[in-house]
Formats: structure tokens, C-alpha cells, sequence
DNA sequence: GAATTATGACTGACCGGTCAGTTTTTTCAA
DNA sequence: TTGAAAAAACTGACCGGTCAGTCATAATTC
């Protein structure tokens, strides 16, 4: 913290820190929600641990999030939205072939999901989505739709190009983005049973996948 | 419970008994717990509501299952454990082409889990397994390593027989069953923003796959 | 009538959300 | 510049409600 005004510990009731701004607390608060749900789950997460975390009280969090539903939802926002649009504007302006556009793609997710606690919010919303039709309505708004468009646009991409031969993907991105699902449960559930290379596994489910829709190294124009 | 020294007394066809037997009432109350974890989750699910739905009172639960995790436990393992049999069985003394075998234990998984409440099973598992590691390192015992096996059994199955030519399978499994997870999430989670044929898109799975695995229709030697 | 099985009221712990009170920051008149 | 009051931010004890698990009692069986 700030060394110059430190006050000496002789007065308890004096706290020395100074109040962080709106923004950083919120922020400090989804980090620590982050964290906490990630480990408890939703229902399992208690707010007073989310508090305790961001070092506020637990009222204070009242007045950032109406109430622990809202929290989540602030939660999942500020997680996948900038990942998405990352990944948008690259594919809108790849000039590449399609596998290296997908090899990309996938480091991404590795980096920036699977790798960082980010992961956990997927497997959150997968357990807790029935129980709140609203959160996987707005996921599926937020994240999902917009993932699948992307994937949509991509595959569109390679067949103009005479890269691949198949639509199937066009009509279901689910089997581009399973595996990735797949790495991100096996992650937290089962890797003390068995270690996964999620990266290696990536890598072969996109020369699988690539190959298994008709893949042509040069398209058909070049 | 020697057969020679029946009671002497009783009438030797037993009367239609008023309380159902043990194993029966076991099963009742499985049964009511499948519906209400699905529903509500773990920690969301209460017991009263699982002892209610099962037709008797509390406390017979706990005559029956040590706790609720003990409960869940128990849900898992009756909910698997015959699928995954039936499908070893299966596999066993295949004598079709991989891509029939295949076609079949979709079919399976589609019309005993997907179309079941089984698949809450798993979606449940992915919510609340990083809870319980306990739960989850039993869930990968009986469930997710039997499977790979399968998998993998498949796999070195059609490599032998010349069918495909990349060993991608046998090394991640979860490129297989990918989809499939991602099918039981999508069905749960986002049927009502968008439905998905979810057997239609396993049909195009293993086409792609079976083809990005280098898919010779008649194998090598025939 | 003894043994087994079932019951459901009860208990103790837990937690989301509130709000009266406290501390910090801002405002503005002197 | 000052300092006093108003506004804003923060706090945490508390409340109301929930629920897993218990156990004294009752029902059924043999």
C-alpha cells in the first residue's frame, strides 16, 4: 500500500487504509466471488466468505449486487465478455488458413479459460443452469449464442475457401467446442484420478475434426 | 435361514405384505431421489422432499443411507452401473464394422441417458463433483474410467481391423464422448433458447470423427 | 409380546439479507 | 483555510427462515 502515510498501530479503531474507489471494490468483490463459487458452488458459497475475501463487510456487498443471484450474473459477464470480443475481432480480421485461425483459437481458450480460474464459471453454470432459468438464459445470450455464431462464421470461412468439404459443423458448431467442454470439466473433476494434456488433446481434436470435414491443405482455389 | 426349518406356525404362502420389502423400498426412494437432485441440485434438494416423493417419512431414509452424500452415492451407482454393463457386454462380441458398433452404443447413450432423467446424473456429477472429491473419485472409478476403457477397446478394435489408421482415440477418448457430454449440458441448459436434434448431431459426429480418424470403409484386410 | 420397521416433531446449526449505527469523504459558509 | 454539517460509504449484529439429522414413540410383523 501507500508506505508515505502509514500510521503507527498505537490506535485500533483507526483503520490507516483509504477507502478504494466504487470500481476497484466491485472488482475486488468479483474476484473474490469468483474464488468462493468456484469452490462451493453457488449455493454452497456463502456470502460473508465472498465479503471476508474482498476484505469488506458483507453489507457492503449489498450495495454493489441486489443480491447473491445478481453477483453471479456480474460475475459471468465480467469473465467471458471480454474473452469473447478478443476472439471476435481475431476472427473478423484473420487473413490465415483456417486451421491455423482454429489453432489460434483453441491456444486462447487454453489461456484464457482453462488455465485461469475462469474455468470454474462454466462448470458452475452447467451444475447450477437448471436451477436458474434466467442465469442460463442470459448465458446462453451472453456466451453461448455469440460462441456459436463465431464458430458459425469460421466454418462458413473454410468452406468458401475450399478448405473443407463438410457442413456439418455449420449445422452443429457443438462438436468443435465439445472437446474443449470436455477438458474443462475433466480438469476439476478428475484430474488427480488421471492428468489431462488439454493442450495436446486440443491439438488432436483439431487435426480430427479438420480432416473429418474434408480438410484440403491449399482450398480449392489455391 | 435354513429352508428345512420354516416356521411352524405361519401359513407357508405369505400374505401379501403391507410394508414393502427392503429392497423395494430402497429402489422407491432412489428413485424419488433422482427426481428431486435433478430438479434442485445437491444442496438444493431436501430430504424431506425425497423421503415424501418416495411415499414414507424422514427418518426411513436414513435406515437406509447413511447421509445425504451417501444417498447421491447410491443414485450414481444404480444409475450407471447397468448401462455401462450392458454397453461392455455389447462391445465384447461385436461382430459388425466399428462404424455399426458405434451407430449402436450412440443409440444407447442417446435413448438410456439423453431421453432419460439419467442425464441429470451427469450434469449433476459436473456441478457439484469439486465439492465432493470423494464423489468425484468415485464417480471416475465406476463410471469415467470404465468408459475409456470402452473407448479405448473400440479404438485399438478398428485400428486392428485396418478400419481407421490414427491412433488420436485411443490416446484422448474424450474426443469421442465430447459431444455426447456436450449434448446431455445443451438439453438441460439451452433446449428451451434453442433445441437441438441431439441425435442428429451424434449421427454427424461420427461421421466427421470416424472419417478424421482415416475411416477406410471395408478395413485393410477385407 | 418381542423384535423390527417406520414416523414426524424437534433441535441445533446455518445463512441470506437488513438496517441502525459508525466512519470517511465532500461540500460550503465563514 | 477551516471546520462543521451533510452525504456517502461501510459495518456487523441480528432476524427470520431453512433444513439435515435425531429420537422417543407408534405401528407392524412374527
Amino acid at each position: 500500500m501507500t508506505g508515505a502515510d502509514q500510521t503507527p498501530r498505537a490506535t485500533p479503531r483507526r483503520p490507516p487504509r483509504k477507502r478504494p474507489d466504487a470500481a476497484a471494490r466491485r472488482q475486488a468483490i468479483l474476484d473474490a466471488a469468483l474464488a468462493v463459487f468456484a469452490e462451493k458452488g453457488f449455493a454452497g458459497a456463502r456470502m460473508e466468505d465472498v465479503a471476508r475475501r474482498a476484505g469488506t463487510a458483507k453489507g457492503t456487498l449489498y450495495l454493489h449486487f441486489k443480491d447473491k443471484a445478481a453477483l453471479f450474473e456480474g460475475l459471468v459477464r465480467t469473465a467471458a465478455d471480454p474473452v469473447l470480443g478478443m476472439m471476435e475481432a481475431q476472427v473478423a480480421q484473420f487473413p490465415g488458413s483456417t486451421r491455423d485461425l482454429l489453432v489460434l483459437l483453441f491456444a486462447r481458450l487454453h489461456g484464457e479459460i482453462i488455465c485461469t480460474p475462469r474455468r470454474h464459471i462454466v462448470r458452475l453454470l452447467i451444475g447450477e443452469g437448471e436451477r436458474f432459468p434466467e442465469l442460463a438464459d442470459f448465458y446462453f445470450r451472453t456466451v453461448v449464442a455469440r460462441g456459436q455464431d463465431l464458430l458459425r462464421a469460421i466454418n462458413a470461412r473454410a468452406l468458401a475457401r475450399g478448405e473443407i468439404t463438410s457442413d456439418a459443423a455449420l449445422r452443429f458448431p457443438q462438436l468443435i467446442i465439445g472437446p474443449f467442454l470436455t477438458a474443462v470439466i475433466w480438469i476439476d473433476l478428475f484430474e488427480r484420478s488421471e492428468p489431462l494434456d488439454a493442450e495436446a488433446m486440443l491439438a488432436a481434436h483439431i487435426d480430427v475434426v479438420l480432416r473429418g470435414l474434408g480438410w484440403r491443405d491449399e482450398g480449392v482455389g489455391a
